[in-house]
DNA sequence: GCATAATGCCTAGCGCTGCAAGGTATGGCA
DNA sequence: TGCCATACCTTGCAGCGCTAGGCATTATGC
């Protein structure tokens, strides 16, 4: 039931919100503007992939959501929970793995052991 | 027809195959245990993923594929063509950018600009 | 001599993820 | 009065990776 069986290669847009909403609590609409600027418009992920990923993760009890009005402007803001921050670095550490090991194949190609 | 629409994080079969493939022509058992050693078990592709990659990047023309018979045992090696090593800079530079885009997250957090 | 594993190839079909494309509502601006 | 930016949301699909099979041959163990 709560187990997670992803392909490999999936979950970066998790990490990337887990990461940014760490330091100080965002909001969606934010998140998706944060992405593409701090990526140099590398990553542009779209409001259809933000938004799902940040309610499951509070479904999850990763994040935690308040609602906040700033300029007359209504706005959901997430904080990162207990959970969310282990989650964090178990995605994190996965990930530096992954790259780690598809970085030796690529630098040092064929020539096996 | 050709352009390929894929999503941001897909292609890394592709790229670790043909990056194996251009040291010296390998078959696809091979590719499957190569990966899984080379990785220190980071990753274990099946013959699921390997052997219909290999189809596609042959039917597109960047692997071409040479029955072969070592010790009574027949086997299918591919060896990278001009444009299977075009199409592997163009993964490995965007493999780079995008690896290189997250780190640049993952790493400073969320201190704008 | 017989079964089991290892080698080597292949494919059908499913689950999941990222994504495009829509919809709603408010505020600022010309 | 319209238009763009802000801010939220969901439906539905495409494509990828993967599981789970199947087939044939050669080594290995008993």
């Amino acid at each position: 039931m709560a187990e997670n069986n992803s392909n490999f290669m999936s979950g970066v847009p998790e990490l990337l919100i887990l990461r940014l909403v760490r330091e100080k609590e965002m909001y969606g609409y934010e998140l998706v503007q944060a992405i593409r600027e701090r990526s140099k418009e590398a990553i542009a992920l779209g409001e259809g992939v933000i938004y799902p990923v940040l309610h499951a993760l509070e479904r999850d009890g990763a994040l935690s959501s308040s609602r906040k009005t700033v300029n007359g402007r209504s706005r959901v803001y997430y904080a990162l929970t207990a959970a969310g921050a282990k989650r964090l670095d178990d995605l994190a550490g996965n990930w530096s793995r992954l790259t780690d090991a598809i970085q030796s194949i690529l630098v040092s190609g064929a020539q096996h052991a």
